[in-house]
DNA sequence: AGCACGCCGACT
DNA sequence: GTCGGCGTGCTC
């Protein structure tokens, strides 16, 4: 982290009692700000602080010997917060690792990370503040465990039941079990291979653990935890989103509890409440919690006794933030692993590319579980070849012959669809009319509304996607007044519509973000098809997520073809692995499932791959693909993206920043060769976003390349802190993504 | 990012 | 006559 160097003219500090810190704040301006404090504090102490007209928390870095800036310019530290320890080194380091790699400030990375009520001076201000939300908790806690000895039965029994803090370790049903020795599942030689190899590691290693779905990943991850945890150390654990993975959170509570007690598991995620956020984070701060299970947030947790990181699917996007600090947790855990020389592993049926990479050239461990851990086979998977046949809503005749098939033998079926709303766009055929969005580049999509009676004459709206805008249908054509306008494509509800009346009979519902808004309604959903109380289900890329159906007999995947010829070069990948992860529901106990995907182009390399489930064959062929393009992980890329009301003024601040190398005038004078070797530096044109508008937005954005990881920090360093300094840039809001995943 | 200041259009 | 639009300037 730069600082500008002290200024001579300060005061001697030897002759002044009064001490310098130099503090990071949440403020989107590069550097840290000094103020003056009575007394010694330390780096990693919380403060709180005027800055302009408003008071923040703050953390602080360093105590100079003389402030950065004029004395008479410095405040006072309003409040030095006390309540916890100051943060420790290695989690200092995390963070300016964070911030200089990804060209955010300090202050940006780290206080977005505590639980809310760390970070907002008015937890710790006010008469009802009781010495800030840490005492307030630790006394509410102090409580809960007193009642024993001071209240009578029967008050006491209603105080427990009624829980002031919430602690889902002790609400556990499975409390009791947990006290019992679990019976271990019987492991097989490769997973039992895994677990030696994990057992044998000391210090940092990466691990990939490359599991085909149902072949016992937890399984290893589970041992490999125990393991640590037998040490006396902690385990952190990331999955990629823990809402849709209840049954994962319940296996590591019940198994992992039994060796660090009740509540010695701590669970994170965005959904929790302030004070059960600031709870959990407060366990695994102080080593309490000995299991850190938690989405991509709790990267930033700091733990004492940290021995084994896994990060679960290590190839999901949803590891890396898409707003703010757009960091990747995955690769943050895999420096903080390096940093704490702890082993990580990371695991996935279908790894990324980059991962799988780093496992092929050596840098990462490799470990294999090439089979299901069960007795199951593996589903049979089916091209259907749509070209020469006659669709019917979009469904090929074997399709569905197979759920009807099925559907006798009283086995379940998914469509797959990734696709919400009824159909994609509404459309005139008298004129050709489409239902555009006005304050976006893009089709409102037809939706039937939820209050629509199933069955019955459902009412229908359009919705824009992208920015949330919602009316009514038009009646009639706006542009040419005929009344009969039509869906064209479908999306999940026309589908689910469809199979309701092609199946009269059978019982069919749908799984996706429309009809899972409602709290907790996911979890009904699934336990209804878990019941057997769903034939048909329908689906976007939420059913693919972490649950297995028992009962699935067969999988249908629709309009997979879009993805294959998507813009992105990730898209493959992506595809790939969604169909690996669908195809992977089904049929886990039972008989074989089958899996059919319609697709126009049975012959692509990708589809050929994985009719044979071969992850190894799909990557060796996608790798080779990037490499002859020069694309990731054979080169590294920032994505600069500017945004503005009209195209031209983003498109003007992008063309200044590509300038910027031969034209240090237009930043006043920043010489950008001085920095880096700019020669080893690709800046592209900057293009307009595929969805140009988005609410009355207009956005571009530019790709910075480099064939080295170095040379490209370098750069972007130097870069991003001349941007500001351009002439446009006051007239955009721009972002600078390090690593992006969509491009 | 906030938050304030500052200078021009449609309304109680 | 004011409320309020968003340009632009600053924050140790």
């Amino acid at each position: 982290m730069s600082t500008d160097q002290p200024r001579s003219d300060a005061a001697p500090a030897e002759q002044d009692p009064t001490t310098w810190v130099r503090v990071a704040l949440d403020v989107p301006l590069a550097g840290l700000f000094d103020y003056r404090v009575p007394g010694r504090v330390e780096p990693g102490a919380r403060v709180i602080v005027p800055f302009g007209r408003r008071e923040l928390v703050g953390i602080v870095m360093e105590t100079p010997d003389v402030p950065a800036v004029a004395a008479e310019q410095v405040k006072d530290v309003i409040q030095v917060l006390d309540d916890l320890p100051a943060f420790p080194a290695d989690w200092l380091k995390l963070a300016a690792f964070a911030a200089d790699y990804y060209q955010r400030p300090m202050g940006e990375v780290m206080l977005p990370s505590l639980p809310g009520p760390l970070r907002k001076p008015a937890s710790y201000q006010g008469a009802r503040s009781a010495g800030g939300p840490v005492a307030r908790l630790d006394a509410r806690a102090a409580k809960a465990a007193r009642p024993r000895t001071s209240r009578r039965g029967g008050k006491r029994r209603e105080e427990e039941g009624g829980e002031d803090m919430p602690d889902p370790a002790v609400r556990s049903p499975d409390d009791a079990s947990a006290a019992l020795a679990p019976v271990l599942p019987q492991l097989n030689e490769a997973q039992e291979a895994a677990v030696d190899a994990l057992a044998g590691l000391a210090g940092f290693k990466p691990v990939l653990l490359h599991g085909v779905t149902g072949s016992g990943k937890t399984e290893v991850y589970l041992r490999a935890a125990e393991r640590v945890l037998k040490q006396g150390r902690q385990v952190m654990l990331l999955v990629p989103e823990i809402n849709l993975t209840p049954q994962l959170e319940g296996v590591f509570r019940r198994r992992l509890e039994a060796i660090a007690g009740p509540g010695g598991v701590a669970v994170l995620h965005s959904g929790l409440a302030d004070g059960e956020r600031l709870e959990a984070w407060l366990r695994a701060v102080r080593g309490q919690a000995r299991v850190l299970l938690g989405t991509r947030l709790s990267l930033f947790t700091p733990l004492p006794a940290l021995g084994l990181i896994v990060v679960d699917e290590e190839h999901d996007p949803s590891y890396k933030q898409q707003e703010g600090l757009r960091y990747s947790a995955r690769d943050l855990a895999i420096w903080r692993a390096r940093e704490r020389d702890v082993p990580i592993v990371l695991g996935s049926a279908t790894p990324s590319l980059e991962s799988w990479h780093h496992a092929q050239n050596g840098r990462y461990l490799l470990l294999s579980l090439p089979q299901r851990a069960l007795a199951s086979a593996p589903p049979r998977i089916r091209l259907l070849d749509t070209r020469n046949q006659r669709l019917v809503q979009g469904l090929a005749p074997q399709l569905l012959k197979a759920v009807g098939e099925r559907l006798e033998r009283g086995e379940q079926s998914l469509i797959f669809l990734n696709r919400r709303g009824y159909a994609p766009v509404l459309h005139c055929d008298a004129c050709g009319w489409v239902s555009g969005c006005t304050r976006c580049s893009a089709y409102m999509v037809l939706h039937r509304q939820a209050s629509g009676a199933p069955g019955g004459a459902a009412r229908h709206e359009l919705r824009c996607h992208h920015c949330g805008w919602q009316h009514r249908v038009p009646a009639a054509c706006p542009d040419c007044g005929n009344q009969d306008l039509q869906p064209m494509g479908r999306g999940t509800q026309r589908l689910e519509e469809h199979l309701a009346e092609v199946f009269p009979g059978a019982r069919v519902a749908r799984i996706d973000a429309d009809s899972t808004r409602r709290k907790g309604s996911a979890q009904e959903l699934f336990a209804r098809v878990h019941a057997g109380e769903i034939d048909i289900l329908v689906g976007t890329q939420m059913v693919a997520k972490g649950h297995d159906f028992q009962n699935l007999g067969f999988v249908g995947v629709l309009n997979a073809d879009a993805m294959l010829f998507s813009h992105d070069f990730r898209a493959p990948e992506r595809l790939f692995a969604q169909l690996m992860q669908v195809a992977g529901r089904a049929g886990r106990a039972g008989t074989p499932a089958e899996v059919y995907i319609q697709t126009g182009y049975p012959e692509q390399p990708l589809y050929q791959a994985l009719i044979r489930h071969d992850y190894a064959g799909f990557a060796r062929y996608a790798l080779r693909e990037r490499e002859s393009a020069g694309l990731p992980p054979f080169a590294f890329q920032a994505l600069l993206t500017a945004e503005a009301r009209e195209l031209a003024q983003a498109q003007e601040f992008l063309a200044q920043a590509r300038a910027l190398p031969e034209r240090p005038d237009l930043a006043g004078g920043t010489d950008l060769s001085q920095c880096a070797d700019l020669a080893r530096i690709t800046l592209y044109d900057p293009v307009p976003l595929r969805v140009v508008r988005v609410a009355n937005v207009e956005r571009a954005q530019l790709l910075a390349e480099s064939d080295s990881r170095p040379v490209l920090q370098a750069f972007l360093r130097a870069w991003s802190a001349a941007l500001p300094r351009l002439p446009a840039a006051a007239r955009v809001r721009w972002h600078l993504e390090v690593d992006p995943l969509e491009i």
